[in-house]
DNA sequence: CTCTGACTTACCCGATCGGGTAGGTGCCGA
DNA sequence: TCGGCACCTACCCGATCGGGTAAGTCAGAG
């Protein structure tokens, strides 16, 4: 083994970044060559730095960890993002893993499986939840929103009525009402209500 | 000045306990005497040491902040406690200041923040975030949710419809009917889809 | 070139929703 | 003791919702 693990940290709280500096400290085989807490910074350093791999949060100012992984790629096609977060959910986790993402990592992972995590990547093994064959699964048998029903749900959340979201998306009433109902089969709901209530759950919507 | 100010971190996180005790451990001033990473240790840990400070994640395994806030001011009533949290959400914000918490801070504190405001409450001050007197202004006008409005909007995120919450809460539909007019009225939304995603948004709802 | 899929519009219809209004009970604090 | 409030029930009614069905355009993939 020639040098150690060289790994970029990238989250916008002080907090998580020391924690996982100090938990990464205690190995001996890995080193933080630097640390980023925006989008920019972290593609920045990555250029120059090029470091083995990138721990990155979901969510950071000025842009979630998905779009700082899909900039980085664009540089290094091959480099290896681990996407940090609080929750298992399933869209993220999903978007991540189609992203090319090396791993999802929860930030309740404790110090040791952190270091495992990052030798494995480091392998070129992937490093997902155990929730993921079940989110492929699902994802398969159940078509993900398009565009269109995106926004339509968007427009939901909002309160918006089948009538409203036609005139908000200059569409007719008629194709708004059939986006709705495009969104409640899709995500298995009986009604708007609970549409929103599972879109949160599963991360299509955040809170913000 | 006497000795160092004795703190208490709990979080289930062992990432966050890490990085606020390599935070504070930068400080001359301020000495981390233990960590805790549920309800039930932290409590315990309390009890015996006694520290002057505890800073507490709202959200744990085995309960949240809040419930170890309450047991904790029950062994020593005027305990200083500070509930740490990555939202600004109003609900808990609230919950907390109505509960006598000495403070809530958002985790993207940095580390000087950190540190200014556990002296800040160490002399007696509390420290809140900005966004506290707003929060209380906006409680002062819409009142709160009765509890049987609490348990409405959580069928009402499950999708059931007025009739179905009747039968389940074991009302009337009429009433059901009443408490969702309630709940839209008290939220200021248009219907039961924004009234779901204000919830979320105020932390009255959460995802899990 | 054909086929798939996103997106669009339209219609029917019974069920449900949301607003308004008018009561009743029981508990708790002034 | 009396008022306030949570909680409950009931009715009306127009607007909206959700399910079903049918069919058109357009762009991209095989």
């Amino acid at each position: 083994m020639a040098g150690k693990i060289r790994v970029l940290i990238v989250d916008d709280h002080s907090m998580v970044r020391m924690g996982m500096a100090g938990i990464l400290a205690m190995e001996p085989d890995i080193e933080v060559v630097a640390e980023a807490e925006d989008l920019e910074q972290a593609v920045a350093i990555f250029a120059s730095l090029q470091p083995d791999i990138v721990l990155m949060d979901v969510r950071m100012p000025g842009g979630s960890g998905l779009e700082a992984l899909g900039l980085i790629r664009g540089i290094v096609p091959d480099a290896r993002v681990v996407i940090l977060s609080t929750y298992d959910l399933e869209e993220p986790i999903l978007a991540a893993h189609a992203a090319g993402a090396s791993g999802y990592l929860l930030k309740s992972v404790k110090g040791d499986e952190l270091a495992a995590a990052i030798r494995r990547v480091m392998a070129g093994e992937l490093c997902f939840p155990n929730s993921l064959p079940h989110y492929i699964a699902v994802r398969a048998k159940t078509k993900p929103l398009t565009l269109r029903e995106i926004e339509t749900l968007d427009l939901l959340r909002r309160g918006l009525s089948n009538k409203d979201i036609g005139q908000a998306l200059d569409i007719s009433e008629n194709t708004a009402k059939f986006h709705v109902k495009a969104i409640l089969a899709k995500l298995g709901v009986a009604d708007r209500a609970e549409a929103v209530a599972a879109a949160f759950e599963r991360g299509l919507l955040q809170v913000d």
